[in-house]
DNA sequence: ACATAAATATACCGTTCGGTATATAATAAA
DNA sequence: TTTATTATATACCGAACGGTATATTTATGT
């Protein structure tokens, strides 16, 4: 995936990750050029060596960011063994969403959705991608649930995960904004035992 | 509440009322005083001749986005005769979001939270207070319900309240990246039997 | 109608914006 | 080790940024 063969290609990824963090804080029209050369420690000149604009830089950055959240559930998906408990990985990781590192600046998702619904294309586009991506693999994840007897047969694979995504990004939204961690917890709670229920 | 006694007051209005969707589409980096001046029709000299600055235009659009959302609401739940329909009203008119033309530039609260959460702390506090506000008004439906002996007894409002408003955000967010109606009809058709399950 | 006060427009401020041509430095191939 | 190539820094561009002092217009009380 990350070609490291040139001293560009790291230098591209050092960018990356550096900026990643940034544009999800402050968003694409709230980063500047400024931001990007103070937090690399690097130039314009430099930065405008390995991408062509600023576009460019945010739509890698974003990849970069949702990508992290992906492998962090993935690898803690992975850690167990039936559908149910695969599930319930998510309010398990998102109960803790405001003292997780990484997700200071909030869930890449939910900050590019709502800043470049109206305003970025490109953005747009990658998130809805993001989105959908999501979307599938907890509808699969039901699926193969099914199959296996571990959940109801007359579960909707597209409504519950729907239920699932919508349930965590409104209470991320609500406990950033509040600062308190009350929003997830009841949120969580409710998710995980909505998860339960779907037990065969 | 208005003022329209004098000139100045009714400009300051007519400034809110013209810049209020623009910020609530672009976000407050987004917007621009160039948009500000372009879609009032004014000056610089006049808007700042209103305003100490562009944060003030911003906090009153915002309180003015709000109480858009707040009075079409109200107008909607006074038109009920009781507590379980009361609640109803939030799911029939989330259904409909992408279709309500003042609320096309998206929720103001949702949009309004995720940007100024890691930037702007006066605008944080202000989506905090509405958000807050909002919960009580709905935990204060779901109490007199129960006293009414409408809703059951054993239903907690905070939950409830939290639940209700976690599925409408999450919701809009995904309807409104994905431009399909397909998350909010769902979440909305599972609220709604989420909300007919509390009757008594 | 007139004088006074209030509101808006004009013209400009310094700064920061995203972006780029070119020079310098570091890397990689021979 | 020299040479060709690639990557980074420097210095700058015009435009747009948020903001303001002052002139001009408009509204208001008498």
């Amino acid at each position: 995936m990350i070609d490291n063969s040139s001293k560009a290609a790291r230098t591209k990824q050092f960018i990356i990750e550096k900026t990643a963090p940034v544009f999800n804080a402050k968003g694409f029209a709230g980063t500047s050029l400024a931001d990007l050369t103070e937090v690399t420690g690097l130039t314009k000149g430099s930065i405008y060596g390995n991408f062509e604009n600023k576009d460019e830089v945010a739509l890698a950055a974003f990849d970069y960011n949702f990508e992290r959240v992906t492998v962090y559930l993935k690898s803690r998906i992975l850690a167990t063994d039936n559908s149910l408990e695969r599930l319930l990985v998510y309010p398990a990781v998102y109960r803790k969403f405001l003292i997780i590192p990484f997700l200071q600046p909030g869930c890449p998702i939910l900050n590019t959705a709502t800043e470049s619904d109206d305003t970025h294309p490109g953005l747009k586009q990658k998130v809805a991608d993001a989105l959908l991506f999501w979307r599938k693999s907890i509808e699969n994840q039901i699926k193969r649930g099914i199959e296996r007897n571990e959940i109801k047969a007359g579960t909707n694979p597209t409504e519950t995960a729907i239920i699932l995504i919508s349930l965590i990004e409104g209470a991320v939204m609500q406990s950033k904004v509040t600062g308190k961690s009350t929003e997830l917890r009841i949120a969580m709670n409710y998710l995980e035992n909505l998860i339960r229920g779907l037990k065969k």
